[in-house]
DNA sequence: GTAACTGCAAAATATTTGCATCCTT
DNA sequence: AAGGATGCAAATATTTTGCAGTTAC
């Protein structure tokens, strides 16, 4: 898995540092959505906040990791699947929220038709949020 | 109009004050979403920004009004349809947000096939999040 | 060696809480 | 009159910015 952290930087052009690295790791270990806190927790006297604030804009930008929206206005993140490129993420992601643990689920292969807008609107992003209670908690 | 707003209070036993109309108004004529800080800047020298949070948090307790989850990060609100009621807000949400005038629409009528979960899920809440520019903006 | 990244300090924003006063009922 | 709502002050929390020192390449 630690290749796979170095590939992802390197394909990017990032220069890989401590935090990067750790950071990544993160995500990918966690394979779902982390928030600044979280990522904050778990690297309890690591790194500053405002390190990881620059290296989640950072890989935001890269198109390594996305935001996830959310009714409570809390800020996700998860990595992108190999759809997304810089600046142009993936159309269509599909989210579960846990209202009972929190756990963010990245749900890519459940299929939905597409939605048509009305007339003159056009479509760049979509994502869909579903909440409710996981296959853990019930 | 304005007694469409005076109902809405009484109908969640809410007193009629100042704020709460003022609010509600805006939100009728917005036909979308508000941030608070459109809130607070077209209420200029009105209302006190602490009062806007707890208007909108009330609000949202009863139902009135619910959140709208966004890419971005920025909190924003619109007034429930009928079929919201207290504690538990409709289910589907449709929502377009324009890239370029960052407006928010409500498009509850676009039909979407409902989303299947897998086993163990059980769903509570939906929102669909589209992002694009805009019939007026094109 | 140079450009980029990090950590610290501090500024700027955003949100919450406590309390005295005012308003609605 | 009583309970709730508001405004103000202040405490917290969150995010951004500047800059000097450090690290990657």
């Amino acid at each position: 898995m630690n290749t796979g952290v170095l590939d992802i930087l390197r394909n990017n052009n990032l220069s890989i540092t401590d935090s990067r690295k750790k950071i990544l790791e993160m995500f990918q270990q966690a394979d779902g959505a982390l928030a600044h806190a979280d990522i904050e927790k778990k690297s309890k006297d690591k790194f500053d906040r405002v390190t990881i604030y620059r290296t989640l804009q950072t890989f935001e930008q890269k198109g390594i990791i996305h935001t996830i929206p959310t009714a409570d206005n809390a800020v996700l993140y998860a990595l992108c699947k190999e759809a997304c490129t810089q600046g142009h993420h993936q159309d269509n992601h599909l989210h579960f929220i846990c209202d009972n643990c929190n756990t963010t689920y990245c749900l890519n292969h459940i299929p939905f038709s597409s939605i048509k807008l009305p007339k003159g609107f056009t479509k760049n992003r979509t994502d869909i949020i579903v909440s409710g209670i996981c296959n853990k908690c019930n």
